[in-house]
DNA sequence: AGTGCGACCCGAACGC
DNA sequence: TGCGTTCGGGTCGCAC
């Protein structure tokens, strides 16, 4: 499950793999993929080179000439290099193939993933960029950002935190280890926060991303890949996918509920 | 506007 | 063993 900390794995990976090498060949066996128009986006491709990778929440971001190619994982989107005479395997979706003989294949077991093309110009504009809330590493989200969002509303806070729209980059595992760190009982309703709360949740978030993003991610589903994307702050959850397990701080049972459909482990003693 | 829920997918895990 | 059923999880779209 591709969070804020294995996108930016992803894009690290990839940054020293495929930059500046010209595209020879495009091939998508699976058309749903692209929001934008397929054709247009073989013809802008083909011929160009990717100058850059950036991030935007759990967008991936290529940069081409005059267009942002963006990417979005889902639950199990993954890039390969790989040499292209390899055989072409069940589930790659994307293949990118470059003059010198090697391939970007995106590859994704459950067709989640999205992929949409935009001018330069147009980044910014871009719905799905635009709306993306302040993650956690920016400076600017401060409590009184958070307070103001979580105003009125009712959710339980464990899916407010899955909101891209507030804080961009928090999935299901993070937002789980997110409250244990910071003490707060998932079922809270986000307006019952108070600023003290907010303040610590925006700490933990930032320190529990960064930590992950030096250990390369969270595999939780273990898989081998061409470009070794095999995180290892699975070693570091406190919660997430501890069920019936001591938790750390007070030896509780953790325990394993539904929030707004999504499983959610939380130790019922830490976290008020 | 805020909220709730099914749909999108398919492999793995589960139940009998 | 083998088969059918359920589950998961990010995001969108629709209904209330």
């Amino acid at each position: 499950m591709p969070e804020l900390a294995e996108v930016e794995t992803v894009r690290n990976v990839l940054k020293k793999r495929i930059l500046n090498k010209r595209i020879d060949k495009v091939k998508v066996l699976y058309e749903k993929m692209f929001d934008s128009d397929l054709k247009e986006f073989k013809e802008i491709l083909i011929g160009n080179e990717f100058k850059d990778i950036l991030r935007v929440g759990k967008w991936l971001i290529f940069e081409l000439n005059d267009h942002y190619l963006l990417s979005h994982l889902r639950m199990e989107g993954k890039y390969f290099i790989k040499n292209s005479d390899e055989e072409v395997q069940k589930h790659e979706h994307v293949i990118i193939s470059f003059t010198d003989g090697f391939d970007l294949r995106y590859h994704d077991t459950r067709k989640f993933g999205r992929m949409k093309l935009v001018k330069k110009e147009d980044l910014w504009n871009t719905e799905e960029i635009k709306k993306q809330g302040k993650e956690p590493m920016d400076d600017t989200l401060d409590s009184t950002y958070l307070l103001d969002k979580f105003k009125g509303k009712r959710l339980p806070i464990k899916s407010v935190l899955l909101d891209q729209e507030i804080i961009s980059g928090l999935g299901n595992i993070y937002a789980d280890e997110v409250l244990y760190a910071s003490g707060v009982n998932p079922l809270r309703e986000a307006k019952s926060l108070n600023k003290e709360e907010c303040q610590k949740i925006i700490e933990t978030s930032k320190s529990i991303l960064l930590k992950s993003i030096e250990e390369g991610g969270t595999t939780i589903k273990s898989y081998t890949s061409s470009l070794g994307v095999t995180g290892n702050y699975q070693n570091y959850l406190q919660v997430h996918k501890r069920e019936g397990l001591p938790c750390n701080r007070c030896g509780n049972k953790i325990t394993r509920i539904k929030v707004g459909g999504r499983s959610t482990y939380y130790c019922e003693k830490c976290q008020k």
